[in-house]
DNA sequence: CCGAATCTCCACCCTTCGATGGAGAATTTT
DNA sequence: AAAATTCTCCATCGAAGGGTGGAGATTCGG
């Protein structure tokens, strides 16, 4: 394999330090080439129509849109367009999410120089490439039946720290339908309690840490 | 303010990716060089005793040696030591005993080029510089009780969603003893109940995320 | 059009949790 | 060494949470 093709790569991160790094980091490789850069979802569509890219590295959390709904929309004009996504912490649904809106692989941002180069690589050679932890995890998520709209409005309120009263007044429904909600609730996400609900929507990413900054001074 | 000496940086961060950001940001600066580079707690100190930077930029999550541990040991050297803490997420508890440990500064990972130099400029002649919204959180943390450290296994264990008989039998105490540490601990965070507790822990800073995956299968 | 599946809603019982009040041991101050 | 503070521990009681079973409303495929 000695001459190839260089792969063109769009890098789509909001974090300028971490944008910077790839940057960087992929300057020196020999046989990728950075063609375009991304700070936010919008930004990263208009410069994926413009650059073209044989590889995009998205970031999931961006302003604007976020990373999965970018694949989406890129995937309806270009379904062949390839996708490694970033992200800092593994929470279970936004792996689920991406891979499902047809991501190839998935990196944390601890990741080496060498998995990013051998990822671009297998990627664009149209391989998947999935850490065995991640795999795991996913393959964990299999058969998890879905939360319905109205379970995911009672666990945001729980692990907003609301009583089954509140929740009950919150969304204008008896109390006695709120337990009913968070019975089904515990059993779908595989716990026993409502603590253990709100650590799990937590980890698992399903409610966002950022929406906990206490919003009633 | 024309001719000054050059400002020395080390940057001490595990993330390949965000250290090469921060390299290659700081390339093109004027006036600023970094003269070493640290992936852990441990390297960071070594790194610092022979590069003696005029301003460490330090991330508060490392192996081996935390970034507030790090901090720590260098101060009882080298007391001048300026130091300015990278992090991710801006957790309570993080910025609270990095800046009692002797930062001067706090960061967050999307903060703009300007930002960062200009921090970095700031804390070099000696002043501090802490964004308005976290020097508002750390005011109102002022007057919160510390927690004692039996009231800590009792929120870890809380955390890990545990009942109180499990918590009793972990700790190998009474119940009743759980309920009081919890009653305290649940004044302290300025609570009402566990989940709330266990979120606010959380957010904070004072149990990790990282804890949470299920460690008896 | 009708059954099947699913979402949403509710009432009852029992367990767990949180509030309160208080006592002995350990640490620090004076 | 005595006093004061703080940490740790415990029992009882009303309130809140979780388990169970079932009924009306809605959506979907045959």
């Amino acid at each position: 394999m000695a001459a190839q093709e260089t792969i063109r790569v769009l890098v789509a991160e909001d974090h300028h330090v971490v944008r910077q790094g790839l940057v960087a980091l992929l300057k020196v490789v020999q046989g990728i080439e950075v063609v375009g850069e991304a700070a936010d979802g919008v930004e990263a569509i208009a410069q994926f129509r413009k650059c073209q890219p044989n590889v995009t590295l998205i970031d999931l959390r961006m302003p604007r849109l976020s990373g999965v709904e970018v694949i989406q929309r890129i995937r309806m004009e270009t379904p062949q367009a390839r996708f490694i996504v970033l992200t800092t912490y593994d929470g279970d649904e936004d792996i689920y999410r991406a891979l499902q809106a047809g991501a190839r692989a998935y990196l944390l941002k601890g990741m080496t120089t060498d998995d990013l180069v051998s990822t671009i690589r297998t990627v664009h050679a149209g391989k998947s490439h999935i850490p065995p932890a991640i795999a795991q995890r996913l393959a964990e998520r299999v058969g998890t039946e879905e939360l319905t709209p109205r379970e995911f409005d009672v666990l945001e309120q729980i692990v907003h720290g609301h009583s089954n009263k509140e929740i009950a007044t919150a969304l204008d429904i008896s109390e006695a339908t709120v337990k009913t909600h968070i019975n089904s609730l515990l059993g779908k996400l595989g716990v026993t309690d409502r603590t253990q609900a709100a650590t799990a929507a937590i980890q698992r990413g399903i409610v966002p840490l950022e929406s906990l900054r206490k919003p009633k001074p």
